[in-house]
DNA sequence: AAACGATCCAACCGCCTGAGG
DNA sequence: CCCTCAGGCGGTTGGATCGTT
């Protein structure tokens, strides 16, 4: 049997708040504080359920929240924060003065999860096939002309075609099969080079369009150019999960179209794929550029192999070129160069370690940024950071700095 | 102007945790 | 140790909004 309500239901008013409602309630916690909202609607003389009076001032009626549009500074901490931290709302808003979890909830899955969806997609097929694919990105997500629907507020003044993933599962229902159609459509029209993004695909294992009618994120494009000097690699694998750790041969980092927002970023991916035959890790590595294209590779070799006991201060070396284009094209060739190390603090914690240098031929900005790592293993934005790795759990590594961006983490329980 | 339908956000819901008896 | 309760959290959704046709 499950736990009774807080509150008495029946009569309880729901939906809304009205001017008047809201005024009781700020008037009686003026006087009386905060806390006790099983007992607060009866004494404030409202008809509300007392969860629904403590969400109404938590996320309305404080005076210290922050009204108005999230600014692009905020915008950023928020999806660096996420980042780090995945979905927990409150811990993101304590960053985040004036903002509550429910407005950086809903901020996040309508507007920056789409955002950084579209810039790492997976597949959902495990069949592979070796033709090289030039696709239309952009219309496949959405550069068609729109037939009706509201534009959304945020970005009707900014780029339109964004690809429609991450939806709440009403929405996602609701144009899956729309999805399903372009990515047919796409399917078909996949040795047609487009006009706008010239984006050529070569990869012996690009997988074949297909569609999830159920629309989780499922790939609408896709794009993998291998990096020439690791032919005898393997594709880049986004290992979320053990389910797609064991299903790495077939899942393929997946890159799509990028908006002028995410354009300013280039991502490195490094993460855990297997153990070698002492039990270490085996970590490989990709590097998403911008401007719509790029190139990626993994890298495991000898070397990299993250261990956990004696091997502690053996690493994970990394060698990476990354081909950044802009339209037809190429603008940049850039290098990554990595390397990451473990160390145990005294509670046994693991801590991990990154330095990366990315030298590109465009410009003389090269930089070099070795790991720091605070005492929650919560970044120093400005800098490398290093994670926690905490019971076979999860560790994430990230660094954001001006340009760059690099992630590394483990998936869940009993895979090492 | 009306209909359509995508989008968004306030509010709700269920679950979890910790405190207290 | 068990139960109840309050508070908190993250996921979900109802319905208002508004751009497009």
């Amino acid at each position: 049997m499950g736990r009774a309500p807080c509150c008495e239901k029946v009569g309880l008013k729901r939906g809304r708040w009205t001017a008047e409602e809201d005024e009781r309630l700020m008037k009686y916690i003026q006087h009386n504080g905060e806390g006790s909202w099983r007992s607060l609607p009866k004494n404030a003389g409202l008809l509300r359920c007392g969860k629904s009076c403590r969400l109404r001032w938590l996320n309305y009626l404080r005076k210290d929240l922050k009204r108005g549009n999230i600014s692009a500074d905020e915008e950023n901490l928020i999806i660096k924060l996420h980042n780090t931290l995945g979905n927990r709302w409150s811990l993101i808003a304590g960053h985040l003065p004036g903002r509550t979890d429910n407005e950086i909830k809903n901020y996040w899955n309508s507007h920056l999860s789409r955002r950084i969806e579209s810039f790492i997609r997976r597949p959902s097929s495990s069949n592979s096939q070796s033709l090289p694919i030039i696709m239309d990105i952009a219309k496949l997500n959405g550069d068609q002309k729109q037939k009706g629907g509201r534009t959304s507020r945020a970005t009707s003044t900014k780029k339109k075609n964004k690809p429609n993933i991450l939806k709440s599962t009403r929405d996602r229902k609701a144009s899956a099969e729309k999805e399903n159609a372009l990515a047919y459509m796409a399917n078909q029209e996949k040795n047609m080079v487009m006009s706008n993004n010239n984006l050529v695909m070569s990869s012996s294992i690009i997988p074949p369009m297909q569609q999830n009618i159920e629309g989780e994120e499922e790939m609408t494009s896709a794009i993998m150019n291998m990096d020439p000097l690791s032919s005898e690699r393997e594709s880049v694998v986004l290992c979320r999960s053990e389910e797609d750790r064991e299903r790495k041969e077939e899942v393929i980092l997946v890159l799509g179209p990028i908006d002028e927002a995410a354009a300013a970023d280039m991502m490195i991916m490094s993460f855990p794929s297997s153990n070698d035959a002492n039990g270490n890790i085996i970590f490989e590595n990709g590097v998403t550029s911008s401007n719509g294209l790029l190139s990626c590779t993994d890298y495991t070799d000898e070397n990299g192999f993250m261990g956990f006991n004696d091997e502690r201060e053996s690493g994970v070396n990394t060698n990476i070129k990354t081909t950044t284009t802009s339209g037809d094209d190429q603008v940049s060739l850039s290098t990554c160069n990595g390397g990451s190390s473990s160390s145990q603090n005294e509670n046994g914690e693991w801590y991990f370690t990154n330095s990366t240098t990315i030298t590109s031929s465009s410009s003389s900005n090269n930089m070099t940024h070795s790991s720091l790592e605070d005492e929650l293993g919560v970044c120093d934005w400005d800098n490398w950071v290093g994670g926690i790795l905490e019971s076979n759990n999860l560790l994430w590594e990230e660094f954001v700095g001006d340009d760059m961006m690099l992630n590394c983490w483990l998936g869940g329980e009993n895979q090492w």
